[in-house]
This record gives structure tokens, sequence and C-alpha cells, in this order.
DNA sequence: TAGTAATGTTAGCAGCGTAAACATAGTATA
DNA sequence: TATACTATGTTTACGCTGCTAACATTACTA
């Protein structure tokens, strides 16, 4: 066993993001992630100044890959619709967020305060950018009062969309035959599509 | 001073809320609460199983304001059209979010597990209700489908909003002249407005 | 090869949630 | 009114936490 590890940083990183989509952030302790990677409790110190700073480097992996995945479901070199590219996105981002449940909470828990992590949150815009990309595409020649707005409004209502869908919270209807919810979620395509009428 | 404090149990809340809004809930400790009561740090132990039950009551506090707040801005007293006091309605939502951004965290945080604490889902889903009154006004004779859709549709991008609001995370336009998301923070009402025609 | 910087460990602090044992006050019953 | 019981408070203590300081080992560089 080498007394230096040689990659610890990135070994201390992936190891937490391990734990934060087990268990979740509020359940991540710097002692747990040192043992996971077989250092001492307070290894991590060589390497981040303190445990925020290593829940943010787990937030910017998150939002790297969503990124990557919102990047690849709108693929320009795919023969489909930028309307189709455009819904698959939103299927992709709510996939994101509901497979990496945990991880996504954290990416947007209020204990990483994204003004003092520049890096974080020029990769949480990179993200928003793909947004932008698409629907230019799917508005030729909107103006950039309209496509800020209109991003706005989309982005908001996938973020809002991931938050309800775990949630219980949902609309009482009168018949509440069918939850409302269940029904955005097993077509939440056309769902997006009528949204899109805006 | 009298060994018996008498009502202890609301006054560890009113605390709890107090210190909540002040520090935001991940700064919030059971000895911290007990202090600001002037009561020794076991004792909120005889009127709540553990720290997450009052936190749980904390978020209900939260979500019975909330519900207040719509109701007052879709008061049907108000001479006003469906359509204004729905407008009002987004409005008081985004207000109570931004006002009360620690607790809206709290109550939306995922460390409150809403399945273990069935009357705080209750009051949560009560607020929801005041959305599908007003849409319902503004929409007769809506499917109970259609409805349903609608009322996630604008609680979600209401949810998201306020998230992305606080958050610094917009897209980047080309020009940037004026941050859009600090436009739909100046023009909200027109922001909903165009967002009715769904 | 010596000196220094980088990176690891050990020991120890104060704060946390929680449980157990004990103290006091209010309430019901004889 | 005396006595038992219950409700509600305090004290003490345990293991876990983030973090600091002091020390150990290795890698780099003059």
């Amino acid at each position: 066993m080498k007394y230096h590890h040689g990659n610890l940083k990135e070994e201390l990183i992936s190891s937490a993001c391990k734990i934060c989509e087990a268990s979740g952030h509020d359940h991540m302790s710097l002692r747990s992630i040192a043992k996971e990677a077989s250092v001492s409790q307070t290894a991590p110190y060589r390497h981040f100044k303190t445990k925020e700073c290593l829940l943010a480097e787990v937030s910017k992996r998150g939002f790297e890959e969503l990124t990557e995945r919102l990047r690849a479901a709108t693929n320009k070199e795919s023969k489909a619709t930028a309307k189709d590219r455009f819904l698959e996105m939103g299927l992709a981002y709510l996939e994101f967020g509901l497979e990496k449940r945990k991880t996504y909470d954290l990416m947007h828990s209020p204990i990483i305060d994204k003004v003092e992590f520049p890096e974080l949150l020029d990769t949480a815009t990179g993200a928003f950018e793909e947004l932008v990309q698409i629907l230019k595409e799917l508005f030729p020649g909107i103006s950039e009062d309209s496509l800020g707005k209109k991003c706005i409004k989309f982005w908001a209502m996938m973020h809002g969309l991931v938050g309800l869908l775990d949630m219980k919270i949902e609309p009482e209807t009168d018949t509440n035959a069918g939850s409302a919810m269940s029904i955005v979620k097993d077509d939440f395509r056309s769902f997006l599509e009528e949204s899109l009428e805006i």
C-alpha cells in the first residue's frame, strides 16, 4: 500500500458521487467519503478546502452529465426535425432528473452557493445553452427577448416537473380518475408538444 | 421562571420557523431551536419524536401561509376578472417563494419525506387546490384531463421559476443585452399572460 | 544530495441528534 | 387532603460530524 495515493482527488470525487446518488447529499459525510476511498478521515482536506468544495465538484459533474445528455438528444447529425429533437431534449432532461434524483437535488440545493463557485455556475449555464440553441432552430428569427422568455418558461417547467413528479403533491381533480401527474408521466411527449404552442 | 413552560410545543415551532427563515434549514439545530425557546437541549423531545417531525411542522406552516396568500390573491369577492385573479395568484406564488426563500426551500426539501407526514402532504395538496379552482373558472367546461395537465404545467413553471430566479443560472443570449431572467422578473405579468395562451 | 513542498496520518476540538435517568409539576382518585 | 400517576422539564452521556494542528512520509528541485 503506497503512502501517496497518486490520484486521490479524482477518487474522492467519484466516491462522493457514488455516495450522493446512493444516499442523498444530506447523508454524505466527509468521513464516509474518505472511507470509501480507503483513506484517512482528514485526507480530503489536502484537496478540498471544505466539504462544500467537494460537494460543488460533485454538483459540477452532475451538470456536465446533464449537458452531455441534452446535447446528445438534440444532436444535429440526427435526421429528426427540430421539433422532435426538442421533444427528445425534454425527455432527456426529465429522465436525468428522475434517474439521478439525488444528484439532481444536490445540483439545485441551496447548500452550495453557486456564486462562490464560478466554474460550477459556468457548467450549469452551459446546460442551459443547449435549450437556447434548439429553440433558436425552432423559432428562426425570434427576438432575443422572446427567446429568453421561452427558454426560461421551458426550463422552469422542466425543473418544476422533475420536482413535482417526485413529490406527491398534485392537483385533486373532481373525478380523480387517474392522477393528473401520471397522465403527464405517461404521455410526456404530447404534454411537451402542447406546451410548444405557447 | 416556571419549570413547566405551558405552551412549549407552539413556541418551539415558531422558534424553528424564525431560525429557518433567518439561516436556512441546513443551519437549524435542535439545540439552537431549544436555546431560542430558552429551554434545555432535549426538551423538544417531549413534543417531537425526531428533529424531522419538528421540521415537518415548520414546512406545514409554510404551506399554510402559501395557501392563504394564494386564496387571498384569487379571492372571488374581488371584482377583478378571472384572468386578473389568476395573474395575481401567479405573482403571489412568486412573491412567497422569493420572500420566504429559505422556508420555501425547506418545504420542497427532500429531507422531509412527505409520505411519512400525511398532514403535511394534505396541506401541500391544499395549496394546489387554489390553482385548480381558478383554472376551472378560466376554462369553463374543460375536461378533467386537460385541467390536470394545465395545473401541472403552471405549477411546475411557478415552482421552477422560483428556483431559477434565485439561482444565477440563466440562458446566455447572443446580444446578452439585459438578462433574460431580469426581463421575466420585471415583467412577470406579461410573461404569465403569454403562458396562458397554451 | 539536501532542502522544501506536497500529501498523507493521528489526535483532539466543539457541535450535532438522540437516549436514558432523574426532577418537578399538574391531575385524578382514595 | 393524601397519594399515585402522568406530563413535561433537566442532566448526563454516547457516537457521529466538520475541521484544525501537529506530525510522518514521499516527491520534486536546486
